[in-house]
DNA sequence: ATTTTAAGTTAATATCATTAACATTTGAGA
DNA sequence: TCTCAAATGTTAATGATATTAACTTAAAAT
């Protein structure tokens, strides 16, 4: 009868619990968090879960997608002001990538997280190769400008700047370039690989 | 009395339950184990383990240790054959570490997960450094040779590819190259990276 | 020999994930 | 409109786990 009593049903619980168990992963920094926590959050008993998330892990790979398309709004922010092909592209992409590591540390490292079934394993890997054919068709277009003789592998040429932008993020992520140099710069290093890397023959 | 009986007291709890959480790690392919796998497999009570352990991220930790070692273990192997400071020796360095990233999976895992409180994540820190450091001393013995006019950044040089090969042995242990590059070779990638990046300035 | 300390044991607690059993809405026909 | 099934919540129960408490035994030290 009362309305503004919270009703029985919920009405959108599976999207609300995506993104409270976002919420709660960025609020304390780590991606280990727990089914009552989530639930609380949304106002909700923790079985009632149950009824659209197979388990922990399924509730995981949901928000491990909301991760994907946040770096992907990085990414087509980082497009948004750039010529096509150029060598500015490249590094405003690589640029993004690092970004999106350190701003939304729980995040990324929870994208990295090898969990879930091999079902949602797929689906995971066509995500991050979807944010990965941006980088290739940037190179690709650059490198027929630049460097046509080279064009035949830009495959090649992308998924080693992509291992390389990957693993500056990653120490990064840990602290491990400070341990290693105090004065390590991602971004530098990363505009640093780029060039390397564009100019060599793979 | 009876000798042969298990005794009361184990007398090298700490180091076996060590090897055997890391021997339970290998089998199962994951470092996701309890204390009470440990503590069966050592023939212990699983609270023994808390004689020798503060909680279980503290065993987790000495486990890391070991793969520190392990690690090192390659390194060295490696070394054994190359002359110092010779693209091969890098190269050496590099295929070390993405074969430990394959062969010993869980572990390479394990080493990257960072958990632990300050102190113990400091320490590791330490130990990384310490494989860190082989490698920035045949850069700098190969700059110095091959291309002296760059031997003062043989820091930035060594932080730089050994990023490079841990975005490679990272991302072919979450099985994602193939899904970029059908045909990709991690060595082989690792190699070009690392000729690319050698002959830049930095 | 006695007593302290180190290192085990079993029993108890708290937190989780997950399932079972039960309850309330909602919506699709009759 | 009424009825009933499907969907979605709830509380209670189960089973793992980590961890602590209380108690025991062996070893070491005095």
């Amino acid at each position: 009868m009362n309305q503004s009593a919270t009703p029985y049903h919920h009405g959108d619980l599976r999207n609300c619990a995506i993104i409270a168990a976002a919420e709660l992963i960025e609020s304390i920094g780590s991606y280990d968090i727990t089914i009552a926590q989530v639930a609380k959050r949304v106002g909700v008993s923790p079985p009632a879960l149950y009824r659209h998330f197979k388990d922990k892990d399924a509730l995981l790979t949901a928000v491990r997608e909301l991760a994907h398309i946040g770096i992907m709004e990085y990414t087509t922010d980082a497009q948004d002001s750039v010529a096509p092909g150029t060598l500015t592209h490249i590094d405003a992409l690589g640029s993004a990538y690092l970004r999106f590591a350190m701003d939304k540390k729980a995040f990324f490292g929870l994208m990295w997280e090898n969990h879930g079934d091999a079902d949602e394993r797929r689906a995971e890997a066509r995500a991050k190769r979807t944010g990965f054919q941006v980088l290739h068709e940037a190179i690709e277009l650059y490198l027929r400008k630049q460097r046509p003789e080279s064009v035949e592998t830009s495959l090649q040429t992308a998924t080693l700047l992509w291992s390389a932008a990957h693993g500056i993020a990653t120490l990064q992520h840990n602290r491990l370039l400070d341990t290693f140099d105090h004065d390590a710069d991602a971004e530098a290093m990363l505009r640093t690989a780029t060039r390397a890397i564009l100019n060599v023959n793979v």
